[in-house]
DNA sequence: TAAGTGATCTCT
DNA sequence: GAGATCACTTAA
């Protein structure tokens, strides 16, 4: 068991969430019959109105507007017909920003192994590991909704782990500039595999 | 490397 | 209303 994140952890600069997100967990009760949690590796930040690589970058409109909303919430979107996307929005309330969720560590097949812990790589196998839909977007992540972030102890061989700053992942279109941008942040796993 | 899949957004 | 695009995954 693990503290619950509360709202006011979101409200802050972006990036810096996104960091700090890292080696959280986030836990589900959205698929029936088990209680599913990730500890979170991978995470993006899409940071402001300018940010060309962010769906906000033109504007508000009907899918993006969770961003545009309290931080704390999810916004979740449907991509290239199959895929759920999941985000949670971060910053003051009107700015546009939100961290995506890239990859995390199952705590089921964390636990006592002394092999490498199998890693949920990707965003779309992310949700879909945590029975993550449409129905969520806009929500708050708390517990009562189903989906909510707890702070717990680091998984065995992660308690020093560096973060490493890279570009973001499928972003081209969004110019030299931005498609620079460090603003994908991985959590380094452990040198020798387990404890 | 390319197909699959359908909602969303931008232009007519 | 039409056409392009897409913060991806999987099979080859």
């Amino acid at each position: 068991m693990g503290t619950i994140l509360p709202r006011a952890f979101f409200d802050g600069p972006t990036a810096e969430i996104a960091r700090g997100l890292l080696g959280a967990w986030i836990v589900s009760d959205l698929v029936p019959g088990a209680r599913r949690a990730l500890m979170i590796t991978e995470t993006e930040a899409y940071d402001g109105p300018r940010d060309r690589a962010s769906h906000a970058h033109r504007g508000i409109t009907l899918r993006n507007r969770p961003m545009f909303g309290p931080p704390g919430a999810f916004y979740i979107y449907f991509v290239y017909g199959m895929h759920w996307m999941v985000n949670v929005v971060t910053g003051p309330e009107h700015y546009p920003a939100a961290v995506l969720l890239r990859a995390g560590i199952p705590e089921e097949r964390a636990a006592g192994r002394d092999i490498m812990p199998a890693t949920i790589k990707g965003p779309a196998l992310l949700a879909r590991h945590l029975g993550i839909t449409g129905r969520m977007n806009g929500l708050p992540a708390e517990k009562k909704n189903g989906l909510w972030f707890e702070s717990r102890a680091a998984l065995p061989g992660y308690e020093h782990s560096k973060i490493a700053a890279s570009r973001r992942v499928g972003v081209e279109y969004a110019g030299p500039l931005w498609s620079a941008r460090k603003y994908n942040f991985t959590l380094l796993p452990p040198r020798r595999p387990g404890a």
